[in-house]
DNA sequence: GCCGTGATGTCACTGTGTGCCATCAGCGTA
DNA sequence: TACGCTGATGGCACACAGTGACATCACGGC
């Protein structure tokens, strides 16, 4: 993370950074299976956080109420590790290859979600379209909440973007 | 596409593509940015059709109901250009890297479409949520009309998702 | 003291992607 | 015809990502 805010993701090496971190290129590689991969480590724990909570919503929740769960439950990790998000976004936001790789991990988000909802007896394509929508809402209410003013309720942004599909869809 | 169909995509080498198309390796890289464009090279034209279907809807239309007429472009397209889209489909779900690169087309398409409805004067964040909603849609139908039997109207797998969607955040 | 076992280092190598310069065809102009 | 300009291409050389193969080393059990 240092070195990437210092010169930026493309010109930093692989080597400098196993450098940086007391290993080699090689072992760099083993715990990491690509350069872009170091900065996506932590999602594999807001992805359990998703699919458990979907699946602890009450058992007569709609999909979508239970997606929400799903949400409020990402937005207590966002809110409680601070604004180290949008620090890591900056970076993201400044290569393309990076943003890429976000999205692969959103989606992954996605097929967790709709597996969980499945497991709540939802059908498809019900349960796709359910997680792929509350995707959508957590693409738009995190982007709003890295780009404005600091300070404001993640929570709230989420549950307005929410809202704001279903009256879409309405 | 050929190469790619023999051997793969990742054991097919950019030298190898450009021997075969009468060119060097570097001409393809001014050509294409990356290995991977040479496959969505035709994406643009996608864009374009969803893009003008939104600005062709009725003023009155809601967002979603634009998107649905942008959606139903696309499907013309599809239908139209017969089973290469199934064929190509097939190599970029053998290749994760092919499937980033689609996943950023596909959130390239949802700006547009989200541009197309603030032309039409919907405000934020309603139109970024009904394009994504909409991007929603299309990847669900398009799943299930690469991976179903042949023969399938795709404008009517579109159709039947939106109306899930619609019913799952009602 | 010996032997796995797992983590790490070392080395060599392929392939992507890029910068730099040479070449060449076409085209307008004197 | 000769000249110079321009845009497209080829031909290098190179940095770097990522991988396979083998060596090394620390450790715990026996």
């Amino acid at each position: 993370m240092d070195l990437f805010a210092e010169r930026g993701f493309e010109a930093t090496t692989v080597a400098e950074i196993a450098e940086r971190a007391g290993l080699t290129k090689r072992t760099f590689f083993r715990y990491f299976g690509d350069k872009r991969e170091v900065l996506f480590a932590g999602s594999e724990d807001l992805r359990a956080k998703f699919v458990e909570a979907i699946a602890a919503a009450p058992a007569d929740a709609a999909p979508l109420d239970a997606v929400a769960r799903g949400l409020d439950a990402m937005a207590d990790l966002f809110a409680e590790i601070g604004d180290a998000p949008r620090k890591r976004q900056a970076i993201i936001a400044a290569n393309p290859d990076l943003q890429e790789r976000e999205l692969v991990k959103l989606v992954g988000f996605a097929a967790a979600g709709a597996a969980a909802l499945r497991d709540r007896g939802v059908a498809e394509p019900a349960a796709s379209l359910a997680a792929e929508a509350g995707i959508a809402v957590l693409r738009v209410g995190f982007e709003q909440w890295v780009s404005g003013p600091e300070g404001r309720d993640i929570h709230e942004l989420l549950r307005n973007s929410l809202a704001e599909l279903k009256a879409v869809a309405a």
